[in-house]
RNA sequence: UCCCCGGUAGCUCAAUGGUAGAGCGAGCGGCUGUUAACCGCAAGGUUCGAGGUUCGAGUCCUCGCCGGGGAGCCA
């Protein structure tokens, strides 16, 4: 019977046939223990020479790592094993054998990342990089669920756009018939566009941005998930942030404990994400920055270093809110307190995460829109569409973005965002 | 764009300005319970590139290329 590794607990005393590839191995005179892989996880296989004859022990002794085999035997219980079981192979055919080299070594060396990346294609295959792809798998998943369970509609935007969505950060530019175009850096205006028709909506795709950042927290194309929702304020908003974060959080540990585990997580820190998030005016956030020994003038926004002096003390995210609206993009609604602020909120991840979440409420009334676009020297052209949300029937309404790559390298605890990626593209690095 | 660090065997790294080495991997051999197995044998090099200093450069200098870390901007 044909089975996936992950379910041969459920298969003890049958005989089983799995596919994959060989993974490493150990041989030892006339017994062999290889290790295959097959995607779902990897299980040591035992090939004793006297049982399966020459043949089939000299592919167990010398089929090259990463061939492709198909293996059957009899799946037993075993607690030496670290998976609980391994198999006694009957029978081993070879489908493809690999080329001797495979560049990738399991044994004694830790490669370099650079080096890592050059093989992305190959580094794909290792135990850590498949556990973080399916905690970004579940990440996704719980997104759709979140949304989708809380009548949502999933309306997404386009990725190819006329103009800057905000006017601010590079963009790249594309040829669209001999005309100007670019990759979009956010869906957050047609998503706006989409919550007067729909009420509830959320798009989800990639987003690009031409910004020459090199850190660990950037890459040129990365996935955002962006809600937005007539009718809702920033104490809503807020509270959608803190439960949507928790949901994502608690659906990982729950369903990808074994990829926590591969990753050597501390999930004890993760477990107490739950809402409410501590909230904290910007003015707060500059004195805890203060308190903190950083020097920072009022009006800034938050760099790396403050973000982590104002989630110090924290093991949940937390919930910086009413920037001041000088840093902050055109479309922000003025808080009604003190109009020098902006009514945004962004949600710093603990443990130096940083920024997973930016938001706010947006402008819905005309004239301030209007002058805000002239103020920022925007394209008037470009965005009468966007004013027209506010000629016909405007509400308040207010939306936020998540960074998916952020978020997972969070919850899996990797040191760098471009592992939370298949294949991640970054400055000046586009193979393979 | 700016600042810092680096580039030597397939990988990870050594080598006072004086004959380029080790561990691991890959290859061969040995071993019936290994867990990044172990033991042995043998192979493996345009020291990133171009100039320069020097009797002599992997090592010092200049420029370039590539990689890594960080900053600003942001998710």
């Amino acid at each position: 019977m044909r089975a996936y590794i992950e379910d041969l607990k459920k298969h003890v005393g049958s005989e089983v046939e799995i596919r994959g590839w060989i993974y490493n191995r150990r041989v030892k005179g006339k017994i062999a223990f290889v290790l295959v892989r097959d995607g779902s996880g990897v299980v040591q296989c035992v090939g004793v020479r006297g049982e399966i004859g020459d043949e089939r022990f000299a592919i167990c002794d010398k089929a090259p790592q990463e061939s492709s085999v198909v293996v059957s035997g009899v799946v037993r219980a075993d607690e030496r094993s670290p998976g609980g079981v391994e198999l006694g192979i009957r029978d081993i055919r070879v489908l493809a054998e690999a080329a001797p080299n495979y560049p990738i070594q399991i044994q004694d060396v830790v490669p370099e990342v650079g080096f890592l990346m050059q093989n992305r294609h190959l580094w794909l295959r290792s135990r850590k990089q498949a556990a973080l792809l399916r905690i970004r798998a579940e990440v996704i998943r719980g997104i759709q669920e979140f949304f989708d369970s809380r009548g949502f509609m999933r309306v997404d935007s386009p990725i190819i756009t006329p103009a800057a969505c905000e006017g601010t950060t590079n963009l790249f530019e594309i040829n669209y018939f001999d005309e100007k175009a670019y990759l979009t850096q956010s869906g957050q205006l047609y998503a706006e566009a989409a919550a007067m028709a729909l009420g509830r909506v959320y798009c989800f795709g990639p987003t690009f941005r031409a910004e020459k950042s090199k850190t660990r927290k950037h890459l040129t194309e990365f996935w955002m998930v962006e809600p937005e929702v007539a009718f809702l304020e920033l104490d809503g908003l807020m509270e959608l942030a803190e439960q949507f974060v928790s949901h994502l959080v608690q659906r990982c540990l729950e369903r990808r404990k074994e990829e926590l585990k591969v990753l050597e997580r501390d999930t004890t820190k993760l477990e107490k994400v739950a809402p409410p998030f501590h909230r904290m005016h910007y003015n707060d956030a500059v004195e805890k920055i203060r308190k903190e020994g950083l020097e920072f003038p009022w009006g800034e926004d938050l760099g790396a270093p403050h973000e982590e002096a104002v989630t110090k003390g924290f093991d949940k995210p937390v919930m910086v809110h009413r920037y001041p609206a000088a840093v902050k993009a055109f479309y922000m609604q003025p808080d009604p307190q003190d109009a020098k602020h902006a009514l945004c909120v962004d949600v710093l991840a603990p443990e130096g995460y940083g920024e997973i979440i930016g938001g706010s409420q947006r402008i819905h009334d005309f004239a301030l829109l209007e002058r805000r676009i002239e103020e920022h020297k925007l394209p008037r052209s470009a965005f009468e569409w966007y004013l027209d949300l506010r000629k016909y029937g405007a509400v308040p309404h207010s939306g936020f973005g998540l960074g998916v790559e952020r978020t997972v390298a969070w919850i899996a605890g990797t040191e760098h965002i471009r592992e939370c990626i298949p294949f991640p593209r970054m400055l000046y690095k586009i193979y393979p």
